[in-house]
DNA sequence: CGTTAATCTTGACGGCGTCCAGTTTGGCGG
DNA sequence: CCGCCAAACTGGACGCCGTCAAGATTAACG
């Protein structure tokens, strides 16, 4: 075994991402990740500090990500609801990245990094939606819009990660099948008893 | 000290919402909560088992906790959302019990306290829909309102507990400016781009 | 080719969850 | 009122963990 790893931090970054994606963040264990990397288990601090060091840069990376697979669905795609849908791809297809990105006590939330990543994913949200509405929207509307869908979508991947969810069919047509169902009740005036 | 404590169970219980309500169930210690309870750092054990045990306690009684305080609202609420904004009411009162409930790799998912409770929480949610849509309506549609609503308003607490939507406003009104919104948009066709 | 800085190892420390054998105590049958 | 049993709790041990400090190894560059 070289002295050298090579690039030890993509090393540790996978290592951890398979323990979460199997076990969940908590039983994440930093010497476990070394020992798999054929490594000691002091050579990951020197590279992220830190325990949460390591879930700081996993955090950031799936902010990165999660930009980069919402960004196409939001410009381009025909509905309000495409961008969403990447969301919620998103999130069960990179587990063990979102369970680490909305779970501020296991990592630093002031890392520059990290907060750069997280606006930068706003941002394409935020665009998104704007674009949808016509640039003559109002800004109150625009938040309203960007709440609705994102706490519908992280709300529904969040349920659906923690097996709350019936998984018997698609979760993309689960969540269609619901907003289709709100829209109707929100016509029928249901919203209003 | 007594060797008796009287209610340990309790106490062990108390100790960890507060540990958890302060710095999140990842930094959870039962040496700590024992420590506190000024108790021995076995004791705890042997009333939960486990430390998922002393979880598995916390999540039931969130569900229960849960049950009980959407169940008003959704029996009595004039408005489809008044349930969801107990729901979200309740996640943001009762931080500690919300964050174990919804992390299955935390705690005993086969426990069958916890299923029932669960269950039982569940039903609440079904039935509330259901009366709101009448009597008459279709099973496919009580899911579609049930994933509706739970998605958007569980998404909506995880992310205001997280930190990531605008504190500046109180929650109620931010929910209910968001489901106002997304109706309009629904409305214009905005989901149909 | 030598020096310097980055990378990694080794060992130690305290804290943690969990197991185990032993001690104390409340409560119940007699 | 007494003795006894089961429940409650203690104290110590074990292995694993994250973190720190000091030293060994190596890559890179002048």
């Amino acid at each position: 075994m070289a002295y050298h790893h090579g690039d030890l931090r993509r090393a540790v970054l996978d290592g951890a991402l398979a323990a979460i994606e199997a076990d969940g963040p908590a039983a994440l264990s930093l010497r476990d990740v070394a020992r798999r990397a054929g490594v000691s288990h002091a050579a990951p601090a020197h590279h992220f500090g830190d325990k949460a060091g390591v879930l700081t840069a996993i955090a950031a990376e799936g902010y990165d990500l999660l930009a980069a697979a919402t960004a196409d669905a939001l410009t381009n795609g025909e509905r309000f609801l495409d961008g969403g849908l990447a969301y919620i791809r998103f999130a069960l297809t990179h587990r063990a990245h979102f369970e680490v990105m909305f779970r501020p006590d296991l990592h630093r939330t002031d890392d520059p990094a990290l907060a750069a990543a997280r606006a930068a994913a706003g941002a394409v949200l935020f665009d998104g939606v704007r674009r949808q509405l016509g640039e003559r929207a109002r800004e109150e509307d625009v938040i309203g819009g960007v709440v609705a869908i994102w706490s519908f979508c992280h709300g529904f991947a969040t349920l659906w990660l923690s097996g709350n969810l019936d998984r018997t069919r698609a979760p993309e047509a689960v969540a269609e099948a619901a907003v289709a169902t709100a829209a109707r009740l929100a016509d029928a005036d249901a919203f209003q008893g």
